[in-house]
DNA sequence: TTATGATTAGTCAATATTGACTAGTCAGGA
DNA sequence: TCCTGACTAGTCAATATTGACTAATCATAA
């Protein structure tokens, strides 16, 4: 449900149409979640017809009508509850780089450590982005410090495997 | 194309019928994906019909039939492909937790502080979890500590993130 | 003015994923 | 022996997700 309580949140902030809602996501919160378009769209009808929010058009100038959606107290209520479980359960993060690595021992070592030294090549701009990243305000700063501690410790222990694959 | 590679990876090391893929992955690899069931047969037939796996049954004693998997030349050669992959390119972990810390101004103080310490409980049973783990050989082993490497950072974050929403 | 490419808003068919189910087998006790 | 509950192996309908598409509008530049 991590999805619906982001939409929730999102719409609780203020009414949206459905495309600024996906583009909002895929281009601000991608270290978050992945959600495309076609996926929003479908979770904002599901709500719909949950009665958590309501849809109606409107036009604005000679733009094709948009669906814009509001929450409902319901949905408010739905948000609320939603917004205490994921703050309260611990929901480790899947790594799906690990699937590799359980596999390294199957290539040459020299292979193994080029391929883990162009990897981290890369988490080094990772970090170096979100290090990057201008303060916000509230919350949002919190997320952005997350990601920054997470990479690094990712970067940490890379190096360490680096070593230990080394000698 | 991670999953793939799990499946590949494993019937690389043995033929192997779908239920004991399906049950070993659930069992032992939830910490690294979560792929049901369901999902293995399908992407079984899938790679059966792309030629990188056979299908054959296999009787033994009066159990009912099985369908044991054996990796193909082909998917041989697409294993290697996707490890080098998946070894290379570094694929930052989503963290769904951080929806719900996105909203957290939106609750009193004392609320958000009980809940998130009650994330903390969660977490620091987790990493009680992972440490007691007994000592792996290979590559596995990697990816135990990985996950306590993890773990840890999260919490001292979490800590942080406490210590500034008390103060 | 009119051609070109970017942006907007959403749709659709195809694909992926899963909860809940079935139907058989086995192990152990009454 | 027969019953019960657990395990085995897989299926299926329902749900979720996405890549690729459409069709309109707008910006700008020749």
């Amino acid at each position: 449900m991590e999805r619906e309580l982001l939409l929730l949140g999102l719409l609780r902030q203020m009414d949206m149409h459905g495309y600024r809602l996906a583009e909002f996501i895929e281009r601000d919160l991608a270290t978050c979640t992945d959600l495309k378009k076609p996926t929003a769209y479908f979770l904002l009808d599901k709500m719909v017809k949950q009665g958590w929010i309501t849809q109606h058009q409107a036009q604005e100038g000679n733009r094709p009508p948009r669906r814009v959606y509001r929450i409902t107290p319901e949905g408010e209520e739905q948000f609320q509850q939603l917004l205490r479980e994921n703050l309260t359960n611990h929901t480790p993060a899947k790594f799906i780089g690990d699937i590799g690595l359980s596999f390294v021992d199957v290539l040459a070592r020299d292979e193994a450590l080029t391929l883990l030294h162009q990897r981290r090549i890369a988490l080094e701009a990772d970090l170096a982005a979100a290090r990057a990243v201008p303060k916000h305000d509230g919350a949002w700063q919190l997320l952005i410090e997350h990601r920054v501690v997470h990479l690094e410790a990712e970067l940490r222990w890379l190096h360490e495997v680096l070593g230990r694959l080394a000698g």
